[in-house]
DNA sequence: ACAATAATTGCAACATTGTTGCATTTGATA
DNA sequence: TATCAAATGCAACAATGTTGCAATTATTGT
C-alpha cells in the first residue's frame, strides 16, 4: 500500500524533475483530494504541515500542468482549481460546479462528442464544459 | 434608421433606469460591437470621446447585466466579456474563444440540450459551453 | 562523504482585475 | 428652477497571479 506521498515522489521523478520536499507535498494534497482545488485552498493545507511561498506553489502547480500530472480548471470565477490526472483524464472532460459551495469535480466524458457546429473557417481545438447547479451535499 | 445611441437610450428608459450619458455611451457601444468585449476594451473606445471612471463602468456594465440588456461571459482567462442582448439570447448558449486573438463570439444555441447526465442528488442549473480554437481570420 | 552545479526556492516588487466607502454631481420630476 | 434620489469620481483596498534576482538545495560525479 503506497502513501500518497511515495506515489507523488515516484510520480515526479518519472517526469525528470527533483524530488522536492514542496512538490512531493503538493502532490501529495492533490492525490488525496477528490475535488478539484483553489492554489488558496492547497495553501491552507500546506501551512499546517509544510510552509511554503505563494510564489512556489505558483511555479509548482505550473511545472506539474506542464508535465501533465495535474489539470487546471476553469470555473467561472477568476480562480484555477487543480486536480491530479487520473486515467479518465487522459482525454478531455466535463466539469461540475456547485454554485452554493463551490466545490468542483471532475465528470467522465465530454457527452456526445459528435455533431459540435461552428461557423465556417473557424478550427475547433478544445471544448471547455461546465455544468453549474447544486451538488447532492448542498441540494 | 436608429442610432445605437437613440437606442441604447430607449432600452435603458424602458428599464426605469436614468439615461446618463455614461450608460447610453456604454451600451451603444456594446450595440455597435458584434463580439464579445472586454472591460478593457470598452474602456479605450470610450478614452477616445467620452472618458469615464473605471469604477463607473464596472458598476454600469454590472447594471445593464442586472436589468438584461447584456451578458457577460467568462472565457478562461480571467477576465469577463460583456455582450448586448439580442433575440436570439434569450435562452442559455455557447461561446466560441479564439487561442490566438481572443476574441469571443456568441453562438447560436446550446447544442443536443438533452441528454447532459450528472452524478445522483445534483441538480443542474446553468450549462457553460466554450468552443477553444482559431477564428477563421487566424486560421 | 564531499564538492560542483544546475534546478528550485524565497523575497520584494509589480501587474491586472475587480470592489467598497463616501463626498460630489447630475438627471428626472414637480 | 428647486429638489432629491440616483449616479459618478476618487482614493483606498482586495484577490489573484507574475517577474527578477539572490540564496538555497537536490542531484551527480568523485
Ligand atoms: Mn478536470
Ligand atoms: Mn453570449
Ligand atoms: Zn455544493
Ligand atoms: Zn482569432
Amino acid at each position: 500500500m503506497m502513501t500518497h506521498n511515495t506515489t507523488a515522489e515516484d510520480m515526479i521523478r518519472h517526469h525528470g524533475g527533483r524530488a522536492t520536499v514542496g512538490r512531493i507535498g503538493i502532490l501529495a494534497i492533490l492525490l488525496a483530494e477528490q475535488h478539484a482545488i483553489t492554489h488558496r485552498e492547497i495553501e491552507q493545507q500546506l501551512s499546517e504541515t509544510l510552509p511554503l511561498d505563494r510564489v512556489t506553489l505558483y511555479r509548482t502547480l505550473e511545472w506539474l500542468v506542464e508535465k501533465n500530472l495535474i489539470h487546471k480548471v476553469s470555473s467561472g470565477d477568476r480562480v484555477w482549481r487543480y486536480h491530479v490526472n487520473r486515467e479518465m483524464h487522459t482525454h478531455q472532460h466535463a466539469h461540475f460546479k456547485c454554485t452554493r459551495c463551490a466545490q468542483v469535480i471532475c465528470l467522465d466524458d465530454l457527452p456526445e462528442k459528435r455533431n459540435w457546429q461552428l461557423p465556417t473557417g473557424y478550427r475547433l481545438q478544445e471544448i471547455e464544459l461546465t455544468f453549474k447547479g447544486l451538488c447532492a451535499a448542498c441540494c
